[in-house]
DNA sequence: TATTGTTATACTCTATAACTATA
DNA sequence: TATAGTTATAGAGTATAACAATA
């Protein structure tokens, strides 16, 4: 992998990252995640937001969560949420609503500018992204797309029981 | 893209997030994005790190950098770095020498402690990384290696212009 | 003057613990 | 009592700007 790879060993001047040169299989993968969020990262911050803030807007694409359901969703502390909201409302991204018939919950929504910004980030990571696998034929990026594709697929398996549970009845 | 997905999108009481079943092209390598990091963020704080840090020691394996070369290294300012090598130094990782001929430069390495450190992390991580791979069979996985290569040594080379120039002579 | 690094300052992000309000 | 959420507090991580020391 790439943050503790045995490769990119170039030279002992710790100059610039060497473009690596063969990779374990893991390595590569990794390696590969970096770029993914590197790149996912660049975008956010041409918006000014970070990674978790593009998380949150994807979630609120097409939901209405409450704290807890985004704290769930995030893997952060509810604690967490409240913050990463306020500072999301504080600029015009989300509100607040209160539950219909819970008065202790809250629900949080895009505003018609998070829609916007939600909207756009989508679309340019996208061709962001599709200019990354642009290095391969359209052949191989069907293959490393399903691959990846059963990965992830096997990994949410393993480790969303508990969240499979939810969706059981009635998915 | 799992950040900005059109997939995950099960009902609308903001419940757990449901096991993705069609990815895009994009969507897919995204989400194995996410789930490597998630993983290495997870070994990570069980020994009380970021990935920051973890990156740091993975750089430090092999180099004595100077301040500026980390923060080339890890795409930070260097104000930023002087506050990482500060917590690392101050939990007994690392250490800073002063530079053989320059009186302004500083040499960051790992202390023995940092080492054994960092190679116990290096094998966990590389376990549980290989585990997320079992999902697939011997030659699907050296099949998604190979072309993760390929997009990582893509990537590494339209954007490496600068550093590789650092390595075009006696690279 | 240019380069290397640190300091001062401010903000985001995150967690833990204690709290409020509602159920 | 249990649940949903906020507040208080603290620390890591990051950036910008100003600074010190050396080249």
């Amino acid at each position: 992998m790439r943050v503790m790879s045995a490769a990119d060993r170039s030279r002992h001047d710790g100059g610039a990252p060497s473009p690596p040169e063969e990779l374990g299989p893991v390595d590569a993968v990794v390696q590969l995640s970096f770029a993914v969020q590197a790149l996912l990262g660049e975008i956010a911050a041409q918006h000014e937001l970070s990674i978790t803030q593009l998380r949150l807007l994807g979630i609120l694409r097409d939901r209405e969560p409450g704290m807890l359901d985004l704290a769930r969703h995030l893997k952060l502390e509810k604690s967490s949420v409240t913050g990463l909201i306020d500072r999301a409302q504080r600029r015009g991204l989300v509100e607040r609503s209160t539950a219909p018939h819970d008065g202790r919950a809250v629900r949080v929504r895009l505003t018609p500018e998070g829609r916007r910004l939600t909207e756009q980030i989508t679309t340019q990571a996208n061709e962001t992204l599709s200019g990354l696998l642009d290095a391969l034929a359209a052949r191989d990026r069907a293959r490393l797309s399903a691959l990846a594709g059963v990965v992830v697929r096997h990994h949410a398996a393993s480790r969303g029981v508990d969240l499979a549970t939810h969706r059981t009845r009635r998915g």
